[in-house]
DNA sequence: GGTTCGCACTTGTATATACAAGTATGTACA
DNA sequence: TGTACATACTTGTATATACAAGTGCGAACC
């Protein structure tokens, strides 16, 4: 048995899909799906609630619901824990920390975390391991305003952003996705010859006080699958 | 002047973010916040539902709401229509049409359509200009059930998702991104030297009745950003 | 003709209530 | 000891109602 309200949404969508209502046109009232259903009008309207929420329809006080123009603009990109995606593969994790260090920001990491230049910051650098293979580098820049003991950390048992997650809860992050070449440098720590291709994903963190860290991903090979909505 | 449940959230995020509440920690009762709030059930439970939707919360019925300890795991994704980006770049968009053909299905195009081996299926080609620089490749395999006129379409007015989404109205899509350095062929019709790193998105589209088509973008240099949370 | 006001209709917020359904726990019973 | 049941508490669904607030239109007024 099927809950009304979803009854009701199932009708509406129906109604979208064979082209009974094209983008722009108007659903019924809240009252008129009501009195058609023969339901209240507080369960036609979580009905609509939940359609707005998934980006099908488009509410204004005052004026209507519509069926929304632009429905497939975004989609939600699942990026798992590193640690969790391969433990659920059931293939062992497995880290080594390259790099663990206190330096003088340059221009850039200055910029991207917001610290004056030649400001000390914390450096790691760990490569993660699926079967004793080595699949991804991580490179982490943190802000020491907001994770003092970040440099004395054992992360060979936790991963960096495990820690910082504690420490100081992430409000928001950036991310962009790119595809670039390994390096030399990093070609050598991924086992890698040179010249593939790889994801990069740069990533900027925010806490409710400022910007936590950066890091950057590299991941040859790897896929990301998406699911939802997306146009181009 | 804020609404109710909207304090109520307000107060069970600041809660999380500054540690009172850790991850898998049980939030009061949908009771409980009402009455700690003065306020009713439905409106307490509202605040919980919407930061349920967020991700935030975690609810189990006849258990309690608890909150998630996988926040910040996904993130949405908005790739714009090209042609949008473009125009709103105040930049000129322009296409030309590579390929538009019929063509049999060779083994993978058949397994991605869903359609028999040999099938007749549509392929298009088509570069994306700005400005009159091509900077996209798109190679489109369309199942003729879903869209028979597709073939005599004019690609230049209109582009390949716009139709498509015109004739079988679309209700899901796959994706997947990687990064490819695009093949030597690829890299003249993008006017590229070739080895150079691209980011390769590959996307199923569904209609309620099957598998429209599947697309293939190569994107050199070009950037993705994100927003939301998102978890390595 | 142009402005203002009021009305009808819409969505937004909030309440009080009722029952259904799932979970855990303790108590009575075999 | 162990199974079954009753109970308390939780979230899930649904209703009827009330008022707030935003939009559009037409009628009354200047």
């Amino acid at each position: 048995m099927q809950a009304r309200f979803s009854q009701i949404k199932a009708a509406i969508t129906e109604g979208i899909e064979n082209g009974d209502m094209q983008p722009g046109d108007k659903v019924p009232s809240e009252n008129q799906l009501a009195e058609a259903h023969s339901v209240s009008r507080m369960t036609a309207r979580r009905a609509l609630t939940e359609l707005v929420d998934a980006g099908i329809l488009i509410r204004t006080q005052g004026l209507g619901t519509f069926v929304s123009d632009h429905r497939p603009m975004s989609s939600m990109l699942t990026i798992r824990s590193i640690h969790q995606e391969i433990e659920q593969r059931g293939h062992r994790y497995s880290n080594r920390v390259v790099a663990q260090q206190c330096l003088p920001a340059d221009d850039t990491r200055a910029a991207w975390l917001g610290v004056p230049l030649a400001a000390q910051v914390y450096h790691t650098q760990v490569v993660h391991h699926e079967n004793d293979l080595p699949i991804q580098l991580e490179d982490r820049w943190v802000n020491p305003a907001f994770a003092p003991d970040y440099i004395a950390q054992d992360f060979t048992s936790q991963t960096t952003s495990q820690y910082l997650n504690q420490v100081a809860p992430l409000t928001q992050a950036d991310h962009v996705v790119e595809a670039v070449l390994a390096t030399q440098n990093q070609a050598e720590q991924l086992d890698l010859s040179p010249q593939l291709p790889c994801l990069k994903i740069t990533r900027r963190t925010y806490s409710a006080k400022g910007i936590v860290s950066f890091a950057l991903l590299l991941h040859p090979g790897n896929r990301y699958r998406l699911g939802g909505h997306l146009d181009f």
